[in-house]
RNA sequence: CGGGAUGUGGCGUAGUUCGAUUAGCGCACACGGCUGGGGGCCGUGGGGUCGCAGGUUCAAAUCCUGUCAUCCCGACCA
């Protein structure tokens, strides 16, 4: 098999470049870093939009929208937050060209347009929207405030890959407003909960859950929550962050309340986001040598019918059969797919499902009407069976439910193996050598070990688990006692 | 911003060391036909002036200078 995709021995993020192009998920655009994301990559990006969109409104959340734009002033209120964003920002100065005199046809920037302030095209909203929740907040019944926005950001970056890092990226942020420290505390970690909830039935992805460390934890926030998973090339993807705020918010753009004793209070804020990393994340986690593999319920269609005739009669009667296969697919909600391009011969539409990653193929050809049954395909396993036309709606029910599970067991037992104890530091960087993966190992607790591990091997910590070992032992740098054993890797 | 590399039809490339036919090939594209149960076959055809600017030369994709762009490796990051 010449023509399947770079192997994975090979240069993973060449693997990896040339899936996402030829699956026809996105390319990179003439705007350097910038990625255009086409209607396949789309679709699926969709999926998951209106299924997270489904979760923050079941837990009570609405949508809004506010401004790309972000007054200079207002971008560094908040101290920590400029700081941490200030180096990766794009800036509009001027609102308007006009020909060029020295160069004709050609348009230059009008210096007379100059704005006054800057405006910062936003990183992230918590500035525009502090300045705006300020405003609407006055009593402790203006509260609790739960607002999601489903937005672009820019972050010059200055190594991008496609969906993992661009410049611009689409993505949601919730930002949230609350009376008591306890019940901003409470939103972080539910909507953390929340993502794992999504990662794992949704994109059947496994994740770990924890707090970051100092060093890691979101510019602006007292605490960052995440969800770490693990891909196939061994390196750990942060795959969301949920952000206890504090009042440092609150406090920079003075934001208080009347309390329930009529007391003045900075309000208790949160905040938190997944972005189109997710597609990245997907990518990496399922797919194999022939493309892409989408677990069923982040597909965008999940059945593909294709047709084999040779001739129009034959094309005909298998179109009737499939009309009728549709609907009754459709009415216990599977979504699906005709392919009856006559551009395209069979093997090459078996090809391109393939590398898109479409759960089920279901073919039919003269012989099937012949003897009532149908060959269904199905891409995780790659294995193929015949099966009555009766029989099939059920059978497809029951193959999209077990290709979601068995795609996240797969991966589950894949991150498992891949999570290497370790004792001291010469097997630290071993393991990290020469496998990968999460190292769960005991660590001091401090900036300064973390930073040093950091610039020996790379490595940082993803996160401090929330679940598992809670033994207390000797850090595996400094030999200093440790509480508990936190989770290292590589990262992308 | 530091280190390395590369720019040749839509994509991938040969040619550059050592200057010389009409810049070659594969894929893709278009047309015709055979086909059709895993990227099939045959034939025909269209499309490039070699990143850009300048220089050397009888002659430049090839040599020289400058410039722009992209990619990879670092630092930074969801």
């Amino acid at each position: 098999m010449d023509k399947k995709l770079v192997s994975r021995e090979e240069d993973y993020s060449k693997w990896y470049n040339e899936l996402v192009v030829k699956a026809g998920l996105a390319e990179n655009s003439a705007v350097r870093g910038c990625m255009i994301i086409k209607p396949y990559g789309y679709a699926i990006w969709e999926k998951m939009q209106s299924q997270l969109d489904k979760m923050f409104k079941e837990t009570g959340h609405e949508n809004a929208y506010f401004p790309l734009f972000v007054p200079k002033s207002l971008f560094e209120a908040e101290e920590k937050n400029a700081e941490g964003f200030a180096k990766e920002c794009a800036i509009v100065t001027h609102y308007r060209l006009q020909n060029d005199p020295d160069n004709k046809g050609k348009l230059r920037v009008d210096p007379k347009a100059k704005l006054e302030e800057e405006l910062i095209i936003r990183p992230t909203s918590e500035a525009i929207i502090w300045s705006t929740y300020k405003n609407w907040i006055q009593s402790y019944r203006d509260l609790p405030i739960l607002i999601n926005q489903w937005a672009n950001v820019v972050r010059w970056e200055m190594r991008t890959r496609l969906f993992l890092r661009t410049a611009e990226f689409l993505w949601q942020e919730g930002h949230t407003a609350h009376e008591t420290e306890n019940q901003a505390i409470e939103e972080t970690k539910m909507i953390n909960n929340l993502y794992a909830d999504f990662a794992e039935n949704f994109m059947s992805m496994p994740v770990i859950k924890g707090v970051k460390s100092k060093n890691e934890t979101f510019a602006g926030a007292e605490k960052t929550y995440c969800i770490e998973a693990l891909m196939q090339d061994g390196k750990a993807l942060q795959a969301g962050t949920s952000h206890f705020l504090g009042q440092n918010f609150a406090k920079a753009f003075d934001v208080k309340f009347a309390d329930r004793e009529g007391k003045l209070n900075y309000v208790w804020a949160t905040s938190w986001g997944v972005s189109s990393r997710l597609m990245g994340a997907l990518i990496m986690t399922h797919s194999d040598d022939r493309g892409l593999v989408l677990p069923p319920k982040l597909a965008p269609y999940q059945v593909v019918f294709v047709p084999i005739y040779k001739n129009d009669e034959q094309l005909d009667s298998i179109s009737k059969l499939v009309k009728e296969l549709r609907y009754r697919f459709s009415e216990k909600g599977i979504t699906t797919k005709f392919d009856n391009r006559d551009t395209k011969r069979p093997g090459e539409k078996f090809a391109q499902h393939e590398i898109q990653g479409v759960p089920i193929r279901i073919t039919i050809g003269p012989k099937d009407l012949e003897k009532k049954s149908l060959e269904i395909f199905r891409r995780d396993s790659l294995k193929k069976e015949f099966i009555e036309i009766d029989k099939s709606v059920d059978h497809v029910i029951h193959l999209l439910e077990q290709i979601q599970t068995n795609l996240y067991s797969r991966a589950l037992n894949f991150r498992d193996e891949n999570i290497t104890e370790v004792d001291n530091f010469e097997d630290f960087k071993n393991v990290l050598e020469s496998k990968g993966g999460f190292i769960s190992a005991h660590w001091d607790g401090t900036d300064e070990t973390e930073n040093k591990i950091k610039e020996l091997t790379k490595a940082t910590i993803r996160c401090i688990p929330e679940q598992g070992e809670f033994s207390s032992g000797k850090c595996i740098f400094s030999g200093k006692p440790s509480a508990q054993k936190v989770l290292f890797a590589k990262a992308y």
